[in-house]
DNA sequence: CTGAAAGCGCTAACAC
DNA sequence: GTGTTAGCGCTTTCAG
């Protein structure tokens, strides 16, 4: 293993210079800086990380703590973890990926100095962690917004003024009638509080429009079609419908257009979803994307600026924005 | 932070000799153990992992490169995840997740000392990352199996064996045309191998067999359906259908059931895909698992092996398996 | 069975 | 603008 002292030697001066050229923590004459870096690229040397986290005490590490499980919308999960990634990378972060769902996982990462700081995905309103995480001296983030103290800063996507949106869209496009296609039950059994905002958001701008909004659970994905087809079957007037619910977006979007052609109406179907999955969705009126890589890159940023600065901003919330009915077929 | 001195001093030990009861390298009696484990109950001790990672040049880490970008299986992709995380803590080891698809990446992390070892996935035949695993110190193992020199170790599936096993099946339960129905052509434009191999046992099976049998890439998930269809149209003699292609599977099934259905002929359509999946879709007469977090799994235990013993293992695969027609709605 | 002490490779005072 | 050096917290000889 090459070390910074044979960079030293080969460049022809101190240890301490070589270290300070890479951190560019004091002044250093060009011509010393050009050797010192030619010895470094000719000798291929990398620092050793445990030492410098031993002597600097940070690690430029930061821990992510990701639901792997399944029943979460993997497609989403996967997008913010590549934000996460990519944009700690250019913050000059790498990230730990912890064992989901473990107050355990955090502290050890923390406490055993292995990271500067703490990401965490898919907190619940009660979720124990949020307790772990304020008893840490290390900072965190939550990527997600659970109710209670908010104790821990948080990111997230605006669900609630995604909801307003999806309606002033329907509402624009002359529908008078809406319906939101929301989470499977699964989902909404758990606390994470995304699917109430979105329903929250949805029916009051309903309200504040003056049309008639109904919110509608779906079982399964799988019996998501037989739900929506109850709906249209019971409530004939709908016309406008805002689907949320990743894996049963397709089919009921399949199946509200089928049922459409046969009675001859103009129905407009919204769906609330990444846009790559909006794009491979025909007969879409139009999509709210989920920016998740944004909310992973914004989450990222968040944690580097309280790693940076010391800041400890409370919530940030990203705003929802129409995709252009680019995706109409 | 609590040191490794502070709980010595609180036991009334020298410092090795707490080291020593944390690693269990040489024998302390009952006695002096339980003051020593009492202590770093009490103190809340963690060792630091940088210091650790100094002093006996071993992080306890591996590093996973994991495609993160849509166009793969995201599915497959996470709970293959799951596996290496799970498995790997099993094992002592955290997960370092790397940017995917970055050579610099892989020795960033080797040569600055941040893991024991590395875990790739996704990688392709004549993929650049093979040579520079092959030049680091580090040992490695591919979740896949490029074609090639083989220089380094590799876990993956058995597709080929998996083409064999449908075939068994479908003509088991009587069907003598058969059709697959594979992957987008983005997967197969990429030479990851297994839409190959999956093709190749498929058709030597058909030949074995004395059935015939076609494979069907499909142009891009949403047009799935319409090559199912055109396949159908074309030969309607086909009755059997093996069906690899995440997104598109319920869809395909669907459309498959739906002809089948205004035909009056018997069709069997088996899938392969995880057993999660595969619940989640009706009409389906069965499924091949891809056991993607036992090759996670298995991956894991491979490069611990490697790490632990030294044996440098060539490839294995892990043998599909039948789910049993319990998915049969 | 236990202790003392020499590093591991780097950072950051403290010198000049 | 550069060099010297004292740690950072741990593992692991080497002694007993």
């Amino acid at each position: 293993m090459v070390t910074i002292a044979d960079v030293a030697q080969a460049a022809g001066v101190s240890i301490s210079t070589v270290s300070y050229v890479m951190s560019g923590k004091r002044a250093i004459s060009q011509e010393t800086r050009d050797r010192v870096e030619k010895a470094i690229d000719n000798l291929g040397f990398s620092p050793h990380a445990g030492a410098r986290s031993l002597a600097s005490r940070s690690t430029n590490v930061i821990g992510l703590q990701a639901p792997l499980r399944t029943g979460v919308d993997v497609h989403v999960v996967m997008q913010i973890v590549t934000g996460v990634v990519t944009q700690a990378r250019k913050h000059g972060y790498d990230i730990l990926l912890l064992a989901s769902d473990d107050s355990k996982a955090l502290q050890r990462a923390a406490k055993g100095s292995m990271v500067d700081a703490l990401l965490v995905m898919d907190v619940e309103s009660d979720d124990p962690r949020i307790d772990t995480l304020s008893g840490l001296d290390h900072p965190s983030v939550l990527i997600g917004l659970p109710q209670g103290r908010r104790a821990i800063p948080c990111v997230d996507f605006d669900f609630e003024a995604a909801g307003w949106l999806a309606v002033d869209r329907l509402v624009a496009l002359g529908h008078r009638r809406l319906a939101l296609i929301g989470s499977p039950l699964e989902v909404m059994a758990r606390h994470t509080s995304y699917a109430d905002r979105l329903a929250r958001g949805f029916l009051a701008a309903c309200e504040a429009n003056g049309v008639v909004g109904t919110v509608h659970a779906c079982p399964s994905t799988v019996e998501a079609v037989s739900t929506v087809a109850d709906v249209m079957t019971e409530d004939p007037t709908i016309t406008g419908f805002f689907v949320h619910n990743e894996g049963a977006l397709p089919h009921v979007a399949a199946t509200i257009a089928q049922r459409g052609r046969q009675r001859g109406d103009e129905l407009a179907i919204l769906a609330l979803c990444p846009d790559d999955v909006a794009r491979s969705v025909p007969g879409l009126a139009d999509s709210i994307a989920v920016p998740a890589e944004a909310i992973g890159a914004a989450a990222t940023d968040m944690i580097c600026e309280i790693l940076a600065n010391g800041t400890k901003p409370a919530v940030r919330l990203l705003p929802p924005a129409l995709t252009g009915d680019a995706t109409a077929s």
